[in-house]
DNA sequence: AGTGGCTCCTGAGCGC
DNA sequence: TGCGCTCAGGAGCCAC
């Protein structure tokens, strides 16, 4: 599941290896990944440019055209977007291959769940999820206020507000769970009882436990690749995510299950008290 | 405000 | 060698 460190770490790696090149052509094998437009225009508005530059906001990818084009890319559950440097190998699941003056922008998604979205001519970009897209955890915006703010008043469980993309940009399953873990707050614990330790904590490791995943490249549990198609390594540090039954890694206690918010949920009972 | 259910989609895992 | 079933989930959408 691409959540910001993977996002962020597809970013990189990707502008790394296209950043002002040439895009010769674009091939689109199912046109359902395209959530705004027509293959044709999708097509002729890639032609020709070159890659500017590649931002990323939450889970989102924005690829800048040298005409100030944008391709807007959400990878959803199973997405990936990988650079190649020979055409890659047929596959059924690869739906978009950007073939550029050097080189092979792939996108493949088992599922399909992604989608990419075009602007151009300067069209604001009109996606209801990234224009309501929260505080992005390593702005100066993501404060323990900010924070404080959105947690007061709030009766729903912590890990349903920690994966709500328009409070706090990125986050997803297994990055909740382990920020939980490592500040020892129980997931289903209401937002309004936290107290001021609890959210200053949880500021932190928010940022910490992200930080370090940038910094791994990742989490790698089943579909993720990075832009050179290679895996992440978080997934050598997780301390909970889908480890329900093993030892937890703090107290030795058996790390539990449960449903939060629709999701599957790895917690410790004895650490993060309810 | 909050929850639960449905939808999109495929592969993995499981029981028989 | 297989079939049918359930489950996984990011996020939009809807009903209550």
């Amino acid at each position: 599941m691409p959540e910001l460190p993977e996002v962020e770490t597809v970013r990189r790696t990707v502008l790394d290896r296209c950043q002002h090149k040439k895009i010769i052509d674009v091939a689109v094998d199912n046109d359902s990944v395209l959530a705004n437009v027509d293959v044709a225009t999708f097509r002729a508005a890639l032609q020709g440019r070159a890659i500017k530059t590649i931002e990323r906001r939450g889970k989102y990818l924005l690829m800048i055209l040298d005409n100030d084009t944008m391709v807007m890319l959400h990878l959803r559950m199973t997405g990936q977007l990988v650079y190649f440097e020979e055409m890659p190998e047929a596959d059924k699941h690869r739906h978009v291959t950007i073939t550029m003056e050097q080189g092979f922008l792939s996108y493949r998604d088992v599922r399909r769940f992604g989608r990419f979205s075009l602007y151009q001519d300067g069209a604001p970009i009109t996606d209801n999820g990234w224009l309501q897209l929260g505080a992005e955890p390593f702005d100066d915006a993501f404060t323990v206020d900010y924070l404080t703010e959105g947690l007061a008043k709030r009766r729903c469980p912590i890990k349903n507000r920690l994966l709500d993309q328009t409070f706090i940009a990125g986050i997803g399953n297994i990055y909740a769970d382990e920020i939980l873990f490592a500040t020892a707050i129980h997931p289903l614990r209401r937002c309004d009882s936290l107290d001021e330790d609890e959210v200053a904590s949880l500021h932190r490791g928010c940022i910490d436990v992200l930080a370090l995943a940038v910094e791994k490249r990742g989490t790698s549990f089943s579909d993720y690749v990075d832009g050179s198609g290679n895996a992440g390594e978080f997934q050598q540090f997780l301390q909970v995510f889908q480890r329900g039954g093993e030892p937890c890694p703090r107290c030795g206690n058996r790390l539990e299950k449960c449903k939060c918010g629709g999701r599957g949920t790895t917690f410790c009972p004895h650490c993060q008290k309810e």
